[in-house]
RNA sequence: GGCCAAGUAGCUCAGCUGGUUAGAGCGGCGGUCUCAUAAUCCGCAGGUAGUCGGUUCGAGUCCGACCUUGGCCA
């Protein structure tokens, strides 16, 4: 039996950022995982690649919508192959495949008398003349009054209405006042599945149940006609039959699995077509990956035109959460969202490979990407744990010692067996854990391999022995050795380039989990010379971490001229008058950095609330590290005139109490918003 | 606003169908080793389980209300 498994289609109108990476790393993990079973695995993925924003988006640049996603997916591509994301094709939705398979669906859900046509309403820009999204429509909120909403919620009252309702409408493309126009639209009449649909959202792991449960309050509403068509100019395909009018890019993006699959089937000839897989009867099972933000595209729509079109249905839908940054959705204007590829400037994708993994979970609870647990978590485990383990263990045995060669002992049942066959028992939780995108357990397990070889060495103590008897040292690193063979296997889904540095240090190939299903004590042929060792991977420092966050440009702000207080004499009295003048502010650390060649600077980014952060230079990293000062609440003196330190403008002050140095500790001004007044 | 999910040590999480002193890793603190990437190993401290109420001989585990956070509302 065949698998396909697919990511969720990136719309190809803007660089891949660390949250797609959440998706596309734990499928890989899981993809790699399904290969080492020696399992027939195929992960295709595409970009998305219609609609009117992606048009909106090339017109602006003055190119075509062609160029533009092309130009995008050259991006997208080069990101996930750089972080080693090793899908079998990436293909787009903008072609010949896609627009085959679209209509074939199309066709044959007209043919079983599933799609209906209703005129709506839409508002109708006449000055770009085309119609209106309720994401192009902006007005007043016509519960509270706040300006520039969009047209379907309100940001502040959270009140949610039709773009009609909105007070003083204006059309986001041209500023004008829309006009209502009706238009007749294309529909596919979903409420005639919803049996059907009621039986697939039942069926034992093909979704999560709490999100299958959510599902089911649109049985309850009544399921609606599902709109699948849109007026031109629209960037998409022509519904065959009509005039003017293009499938919906929610339509089409999906079948992009279908068509990407096709492709693959014709680039490489490993398959006759798409249909090897998506035919009903194929023997083949597909599983999708998504975010649980388009749960119902792919567990309502997506089912039901699969249905209808005769072809087959996906066994598993996993559905994973959303990124945080620091504990906070990612937020440009807070410098906390990080792009893939100024990631891949400063960092090796082998540490967020390893983060993520080890926070991944099987559910579909959001992740949090905190600078400081990112740092501690992969040097403490990966490079202290795992990578120095094996370093340590074939250091010895290789160069690093002449003496003791490059051969290994025969094995030694007795010394090393209980250790490698205590590995070996977890091996099997390891695998049912990468299989159930379980990614943190298997971590969890892996670590503990880790930590029971380190313990190994530390009790055995070769070191000692090999001052007296070399044959009795490296019989003990022989044994460890076995570990570090295992983690070729048990690493590869993770980290596989690390996994592969590993094996080249042992000189072998990669073990793999098949393997591994029947492996006994001993796995490593003794007689095979191994080879160099080297450092498998360096720690990451503080600094480098610090430059994913910090605010790319902050625009000075001109209003707030500094009253500049007079300065008082140390002891002298002050008129209330004088203190008033002292604009005292509680502040949020966005950001916080170690300015370079200073003992005792800090860099802070604070929120107090004005919009764009503040740069404040703050003599505290004797008392504080970086990291640890990003989220928390500081009292700062607003007004202050800005003051350059080594060649930093700093706005502001930071108040602390203490002595100074080492001893110094920063007021809180408790859990307020950012900007509130100290008082 | 409606619905769904989550809320256990500073952080990330385990705790099976309710049953002895609520566990682990990271971080913190103290110690140890010296083969190794100032790594390892040993030990210590840290929790009135979001809040309130109920069921029960007994609740982190069941029920209700409320609070907080996240997602969705075609």
């Amino acid at each position: 039996m065949k698998t396909l498994v697919t990511c969720a289609l990136p719309y190809a109108n803007g660089p891949i950022h660390l949250g797609h990476m959440v998706e596309h790393i734990q499928t890989d993990i899981f993809v790699r995982f399904l290969r080492s079973q020696g399992e027939q695995v195929v992960f295709l993925c595409a970009d998305d690649t219609h609609g009117t924003a992606i048009e909106i988006s090339a017109e602006k640049q003055g190119i075509t919508p062609e160029k533009f996603i092309e130009q995008v997916s050259n991006d997208h591509q080069a990101v996930f192959r750089d972080f080693q994301v090793s899908f079998d094709l990436y293909s787009s939705t903008n072609s010949p495949e896609n627009q085959h398979y679209a209509e074939l669906i199309y066709n044959r859900a007209k043919e079983a008398g599933f799609i209906g046509k209703k005129a709506i309403e839409q508002a109708f820009d006449e000055t770009a003349n085309r119609f209106l999204a309720d994401r192009f429509i902006k007005g007043e909120c016509p519960n509270c009054g706040t300006k520039d909403q969009y047209g379907d919620a309100c940001e502040k009252c959270s009140a949610t209405y039709g773009p009609k309702e909105l007070k003083n409408p204006y059309s986001v493309l041209s500023g004008k006042t829309p006009v209502w126009k009706t238009s007749e639209h294309v529909f596919f009449q979903l409420p005639k599945h919803e049996a059907f649909l009621k039986e697939q959202l039942a069926k034992p792991g093909f979704m999560n149940p709490g999100l299958a449960t959510q599902l089911q309050q649109f049985f309850k509403k009544g399921l609606a006609d599902w709109d699948i068509s849109r007026d031109g100019p629209y960037f998409g395909f022509p519904i065959p039959g009509e005039t003017n009018k293009f499938f919906y890019v929610w339509l089409d993006a999906p079948i992009g699995y279908i068509s990407a699959a096709e492709v693959w089937a014709k680039q490489t000839g490993k398959a006759k077509s798409a249909l090897d897989f998506w035919a009903k009867d194929a023997d083949a099972r597909i599983i999708h990956v998504i975010g649980k933000d388009i749960v119902y595209f792919h567990c309502l729509f997506w089912p039901s035109v699969l249905e209808v079109a005769g072809l087959k249905v996906p066994e598993k839908v996993h559905i994973h959460g959303h990124l945080t940054v620091n504990g906070e959705k990612m937020s440009k204007s807070r410098g906390t969202f990080i792009n893939a590829r100024p990631y891949l400037d400063v960092l090796d994708p082998n540490y967020l490979r390893f983060y993520y993994a080890s926070l991944l979970g099987p559910g579909p609870e959001d992740l949090d990407f905190s600078l400081l647990e990112f740092r501690q978590r992969v040097n403490a485990e990966l490079v202290n744990n795992l990578g120095n383990l094996a370093n340590r263990t074939l250091s010895r045995g290789g160069d690093h010692l002449p003496k003791l060669g490059k051969t290994l002992s025969p094995a030694n049942e007795a010394l090393g067996g209980q250790l490698v066959r205590d590995a070996l028992a977890k091996v099997k939780d390891i695998a049912a854990a990468y299989g159930a995108f379980d990614h943190r357990q298997a971590i969890k397990l892996i670590l503990e391999i880790g930590y029971s070889a380190n313990q190994f060495l530390a009790k055995a103590e070769p070191w000692k022995s090999a001052k007296t008897d070399l044959e009795a040292a490296r019989g003990v690193l022989s044994e460890a050795a076995e570990i570090v063979y295992l983690l070729t296997a048990l690493l590869d889904p993770v980290v596989p380039a690390l996994a592969q540095k590993l094996a080249e240090q042992l000189n072998r190939p990669k073990l793999t989990f098949k393997a591994l299903q029947t492996a006994t004590y001993p796995l490593l042929d003794r007689n095979v010379p191994i080879g160099e060792a080297l450092p498998l991977i360096t720690r990451i420092e503080e600094a480098v971490v610090a430059k994913l966050v910090i605010a790319p440009k902050e625009e000075p702000k001109k209003k707030e001229a500094a009253p500049a207080a007079a300065p008082a004499g140390p002891a002298a009295e002050i008129e209330f008058g004088d203190f008033v003048k002292v604009s005292l502010r509680a502040g949020r650390v966005l950001a916080a950095v170690k300015v370079p060649k200073a003992d005792k600077l800090l860099q802070l980014s604070i929120d107090l609330g004005e919009g764009a952060p503040r740069t404040i230079v703050s003599g505290i990293a004797e008392a504080y590290q970086a990291e640890q000062l990003v989220g928390r609440n500081v009292v700062v003196v607003a007004n202050l005139k800005p003051r350059a330190l080594k060649g930093i403008e700093s706005r502001g002050m930071v108040l602390t109490s203490g002595p100074g140095g080492k001893d110094l500790v920063l007021l809180d001004p408790g859990d307020v918003a950012p900007g509130t007044e100290v008082k």
